[in-house]
DNA sequence: AGCACGCCGACT
DNA sequence: GTCGGCGTGCTC
C-alpha cells in the first residue's frame, strides 16, 4: 500500500502467486502475487510481508509457489524478510496435516508453532511531513502536543503517543492530524528479536608484553580503584582467558566507569560480542553406566522391533529404568549424525530429569519448555534448524521446533493427557502428530509408559506397533504392596480424610527416617462455602460453577474464569450467618497433618504452591533432601519422580478418582494409581502404598491391586467395544458457545438434525455439559463417534464442516461459535 | 485476529 | 441533530 492509504493491487503481469499462510484463523490459505524481482527469493518457509485487508501487515510464511493464475485478484507480496527458510518442508506438512487432522486452519497451527518473535505484524507510527513546516498555530491542544514531538523526533509510535496525550483512544486525534496533513500514518512490521550482546574486556596488545605490563604496573600513580580493578582483571584474563564486563565488576567490586578509565588509558579493551542466551554445557558424551540383563534385552527387541513397524510401545513398570534405553538409543542416533526430539508432559520435566539427562549428553542437548522466553526460543529454534542441536528435550510444542534430519522421537508418559491441547486450537495430541511427523523423516518412534493408553495397546495387538515389555524393576525390587483402607467403616460418616492406620503408616514411616506422598485428586474436591442454614453455595456469576474458598487471599475464586470475590459476610439467600467450608482439598489435609504431626516437615505441591518458575523444581530437590517427610500433592506428585527414601504413598480418595462421569474415567484412574504407587519404594526396600476408599470392591481397585494392567486393559476394551468408544470409535466433540441459551439451544439442536441426515448412527447428544456456562457463554455439546474404516477421516470432516456451515447461515445463529475436538480426551 | 461498516442511546 | 457503542462480515 502507499503512504495516502490506497492499495495497490499488482499493477504489472504477473506470473507466480504463493501461497501465504498468516497466523489466523482464516478458512483457507491465501495467495498473493510474486513481483518479478522477487522470485528467486520465493523459497517456501521464508517469511514474506503482505498486507490483509486495508492497512494490517503481516509476516506471513510462504507454503508453495505456483503459476496458475488465482480465479480473484491478488496483491503483491511487499518484501521477502528471510533470506533462508525458518523451517523445512517437514514441517509445512506437519502444519497441514494437523489443519486438517483437528479441524482448524493452518493458520491457527502456524501461530501455535512459531516463536511468538517470528510472527510480526504490523504496528502503525505517525510519520512527520516535513513539507507541512512548523507552524502549529491551527491545531487544537491535543494536535499540537504531538505535532511538536513529530517534529523533534520525526515518527511517533502508537504507545508514545498515547502516553504524550495520557489517554487511550488517540485516533481522534491521529486522524486529525492526519487530515490537516502534519503526518502520515504507516504500518511497520517490527523484528521483535534482538542478538544479545554483551561487553567482554581484553588486554590491549600493547600490554601483552610482559615487560610493558610490569613498566605499567611499576610506574603506577595515583587511581587506587583502578589498579586494584586492573589486577583482577589480569588475574582472571591469565587464568580463564575470557573476561566479560559484568562479571569482571562484580568481583573486583568495581564500576564501569572505572572502566572506562582503563580503557581510556588504552590498557584495556572493551569490545561488545554477541552471546548465547542458550547456556551451553560442554557437548560430552559420556554413557557411563550398563544396562540390566532385562534392559539389554529390551533395548535389542526395540531396535528389532523398529525394522517392522516405525512405532514401538515400551511398556515398562514403573522403576524398570526406561530411561536408560532411551538414552541408549538417542546415543545411537547421535553417533549416526540424526537428531532426537525426547518429549515428556511439561510437569515431568523437572530439574532431576533434565540433570540426568544432561549427565550424558552434556551441551548436545537442548530443553524446551514454556519457561523459556521469546529470544530464547528463537534461538533454539535456529539452532535445531541448523542441525546444531541434535537432541530437544521438550514439552508438547517441541514437536513444532524445525528438525532437519530427525531419526528418532520418544514420547515418554504417553499416556499422559496432557498431550493434548485443549484450548486453543490446533487442539493436538503430540504423541499422535509425533506419530505422523516422524513418519514424513522416516524416524522411528518410541512410546514409552507404565501404563500404555488403550489406544497405544490396542494398537500394539493389533501389531500396528511394536510392543516390548519390561516387567522387571532396575533394582529387581517388587512392586510395592497395596493395601485398601475401607473408609466407610471408619468414624461413621466416611468423610474422614486420613484414616486411622494411614495416620499410623505415616507416624511409623517417618520415624524410620523414611518419607511419605499422599495423593488428592482435586478435580471435584475444591474448598467450597455453604450456608449451614438453607444451604446455598456461592457460585461464579459468570461461569456455572461453585467458588473455590483460597486461603492465602481468603477469597472465593472461579477456576474457569479467574474472577475473585470477596467472602460474603452473611448469606444473600437466607440472610444468615451460618457459613461452613467444606474442603477435602490438599490445603486442607496439610492442615490436618500439621496439626497431628506437629514434628514433621509437611508440605503440599499442588498449583497453588508451584506457581512460580522454579518453585515445583524446589519443593522436589527440599523432597529429594529429606527436608521435607510428608508430601500432599495433586496429580504433579504424580510424574516420573524418583526419590530413594520415599517408603509409603497413600491415596486419599479412590472413589473421586473412579466418580468422573466420562469414558476414560477407569483409565485415567488405574493409570493414576498405578503411577503415583509406583514412586513408592524405588531403590531401597519394596515400598506401600495405602489406598483409601469407601467402594472397595470397585474393580478397577482390583487390578491396581495386583498391579495388573493386562487384566484392567482387556475389561476396559471390552466396555470400550461394547459402548462404540475409542479405540473403537474416533470421536469429534462440538461444543457450541453463545451468550444466549436459547439461542445456543436451538443451534445446537439444528446442527444435530443436519448431521443426523448423514452421520445417524453417530450422534450422540445433544447435551449440555456438566458446566453449562463458562465466562457468560452457554454452552451445548455433540458427540459424534465415527468409525475408524481407512481413508474415510477426511469424508468425515467434510461433511461435519458442510453442516456446521449450513447451521450458521441461518441469521440467527451466525454468532454460534462452534469448537472442534478431535479425539478429544 | 483485526478492522471497517452499520444500526440504536446520551450528549452538544 | 451527532458521537460512539459493539454486533457481524471479510480479508487472497
Amino acid at each position: 500500500m502507499t503512504t495516502d492509504g490506497t492499495i495497490s493491487f499488482a499493477e504489472n503481469k504477473r506470473t507466480h502467486w504463493a501461497e501465504v499462510i498468516l497466523p489466523l484463523a482464516v478458512p483457507v490459505v491465501y495467495s498473493y502475487a510474486v513481483p518479478g524481482e522477487m522470485l528467486n527469493a520465493m523459497i517456501p518457509g521464508c517469511r514474506v510481508e503482505v498486507v490483509l485487508g486495508k492497512t494490517k501487515k503481516y509476516a506471513g510464511i510462504i507454503k508453495s509457489v505456483f503459476t496458475k493464475e488465482p480465479a480473484y485478484p491478488t496483491k503483491d507480496i511487499i518484501q521477502v524478510i528471510d533470506e533462508e527458510p525458518l523451517l523445512y518442508k517437514e514441517q509445512l506438512k506437519l502444519w497441514e496435516w494437523m489443519a486438517q487432522y483437528y479441524m482448524c486452519s493452518e493458520g491457527e497451527v502456524m501461530a501455535a508453532a512459531l516463536p511468538t518473535n517470528f510472527k510480526l505484524s504490523s504496528e502503525a507510527i505517525l510519520i512527520y511531513n516535513e513539507a507541512y513546516g512548523e507552524n502549529f498555530e491551527q491545531l487544537g491542544n491535543e494536535e499540537y502536543l504531538v505535532a511538536e514531538a513529530l517534529l523533534i523526533k520525526k515518527q511517533l509510535s502508537i504507545t508514545e503517543v498515547q502516553s504524550i496525550l495520557d489517554v487511550h483512544n488517540i485516533y481522534p486525534t491521529a486522524k486529525l492530524l492526519i487530515e490537516k496533513n502534519v503526518c502520515f500514518i504507516f504500518e511497520e512490521l517490527s523484528e521483535k528479536y534482538k542478538v544479545k550482546t554483551q561487553n567482554f574486556v581484553t588486554l590491549h596488545p600493547d600490554y601483552e608484553d610482559e615487560r610493558n605490563l610490569e613498566i605499567l604496573l611499576n610506574d603506577w600513580r595515583g587511581a587506587p580503584k583502578q589498579m586494584e580493578l586492573l589486577l583482577a582483571f589480569l588475574h582472571f584474563y591469565k587464568t580463564e582467558g575470557e573476561v566479560q564486563q559484568p562479571s569482571l565488576l562484580k568481583k573486583a567490586n568495581a564500576t564501569s566507569p572505572q572502566l572506562k578509565a582503563l580503557e581510556a588509558k588504552g590498557i584495556i579493551i572493551i569490545s561488545k560480542q554477541n552471546i548465547d542466551r542458550i547456556k551451553s554445557l560442554p557437548p560430552l558424551l559420556q554413557i557411563d553406566y550398563e544396562l540390566s540383563e532385562a534392559q539389554t534385552t529390551a533395548y535389542k527387541t526395540i531396535k528389532k522391533s523398529f525394522l517392522k513397524t516405525p512405532v514401538t510401545l515400551l511398556h515398562g513398570v514403573t522403576g524398570s529404568g526406561k530411561t536408560e534405553i532411551y538414552i541408549k538409543l538417542i546415543e545411537e542416533q547421535f553417533q549416526q549424525h540424526n537428531q532426537v526430539l525426547y518429549l515428556l508432559p511439561e510437569i515431568a520435566l523437572t530439574a532431576q530429569m533434565i540433570r540426568r539427562l544432561q549427565k550424558h549428553f552434556g551441551g548436545n542437548i537442548a530443553i524446551y519448555h514454556s519457561k523459556f522466553n521469546n529470544q530464547e526460543r528463537i534461538e533454539l529454534w535456529n539452532k535445531v534448524r541448523t542441525g546444531e542441536i541434535k537432541i530437544v528435550l521438550g514439552a508438547r510444542s517441541s514437536l513444532f521446533l524445525p528438525f532437519k534430519k530427525l531419526g528418532l522421537i520418544i514420547v515418554d508418559e504417553e499416556h499422559d493427557p496432557s498431550y493434548k491441547q485443549f484450548d486453543p486450537a490446533p487442539r493436538y495430541n503430540a504423541r499422535d502428530a509425533a506419530i505422523y511427523y516422524a513418519h514424513l523423516f522416516s524416524a522411528k518412534v518410541l512410546l514409552g509408559t507404565a501404563t500404555p493408553s488403550l489406544e497405544s495397546y490396542y494398537n500394539a495387538s493389533l501389531g500396528k506397533y511394536g510392543l516390548v515389555e519390561l516387567n522387571e524393576r532396575y533394582s529387581k525390587l517388587a512392586l510395592p504392596v497395596i493395601e485398601i483402607i475401607n473408609t466407610g467403616q471408619v468414624a461413621g460418616t466416611g468423610k474422614v480424610s486420613i484414616s486411622p492406620q494411614l495416620q499410623e503408616a505415616i507416624q511409623e514411616t517417618v520415624e524410620k527416617d523414611r518419607q511419605v506422598i499422599l495423593f488428592q485428586n482435586r478435580r471435584g474436591y475444591n474448598p467450597y462455602m455453604i450456608c449451614g442454614t438453607c444451604g446455598f453455595i456461592p457460585k461464579c456469576t459468570h461461569c456455572d460453577v461453585s467458588l473455590t474458598l483460597h486461603k492465602y487471599t481468603n477469597k472465593l475464586h472461579c477456576h474457569y474464569c479467574a474472577s475473585t470475590y470477596s467472602k460474603m459476610p452473611i448469606c444473600i439467600a437466607c440472610g444468615s450467618n451460618t457459613w461452613q467450608e467444606k474442603t477435602f482439598g490438599t490445603e486442607k489435609i496439610e492442615e490436618e497433618l500439621e496439626n497431628t504431626f506437629p514434628d514433621f516437615k509437611i508440605a503440599r505441591m499442588d498449583v497453588d504452591t508451584v506457581r512460580g518458575k522454579t518453585a515445583h523444581d524446589n519443593l522436589l530437590l527440599q523432597f529429594e533432601q529429606q527436608r521435607i517427610d510428608v508430601l500432599v500433592g495433586t496429580q504433579m506428585v504424580v510424574k516420573g519422580l524418583d526419590f530413594e527414601k520415599l517408603q509409603l504413598v497413600g491415596i486419599l480418595d479412590a472413589d473421586g478418582l473412579l466418580s468422573f462421569n466420562d469414558f476414560r474415567v477407569n483409565e485415567r484412574a488405574f493409570q493414576l494409581m498405578e503411577q503415583v504407587s509406583g514412586r513408592a519404594g524405588r531403590k531401597l526396600e519394596v515400598g506401600k502404598v495405602l489406598l483409601q476408599a469407601i467402594n472397595v470392591k470397585h474393580p478397577i481397585l482390583q487390578y491396581v491391586l495386583r498391579h495388573d494392567y493386562k487384566g484392567f486393559y482387556e475389561d476396559e476394551l471390552e466396555k470400550r467395544k461394547e459402548y462404540f468408544y475409542p479405540p473403537f470409535s474416533r470421536i469429534i466433540l462440538l461444543t457450541l458457545k453463545h451468550k444466549d441459551r436459547e439461542t445456543v439451544t436451538n443451534a445446537v439442536n439444528k446442527l444435530a438434525a443436519l448431521l443426523r441426515q448423514d452421520l445417524e448412527p453417530y450422534i450422540v447428544g445433544p447435551v449440555a455439559p456438566v458446566i453449562g456456562r463458562i465466562k457468560n457463554q452457554y454452552l451445548m455439546e455433540i458427540m459424534i463417534k465415527l468409525p475408524k474404516e481407512k481413508l474415510s477421516g477426511s469424508k468425515y470432516r467434510t461433511i461435519i464442516n458442510m453442516h456446521i456451515n449450513q447451521m450458521l447461515d441461518a441469521k440467527a445463529y451466525r454468532s454460534v461459535r462452534v469448537v472442534k475436538n478431535v479425539d478429544v480426551m
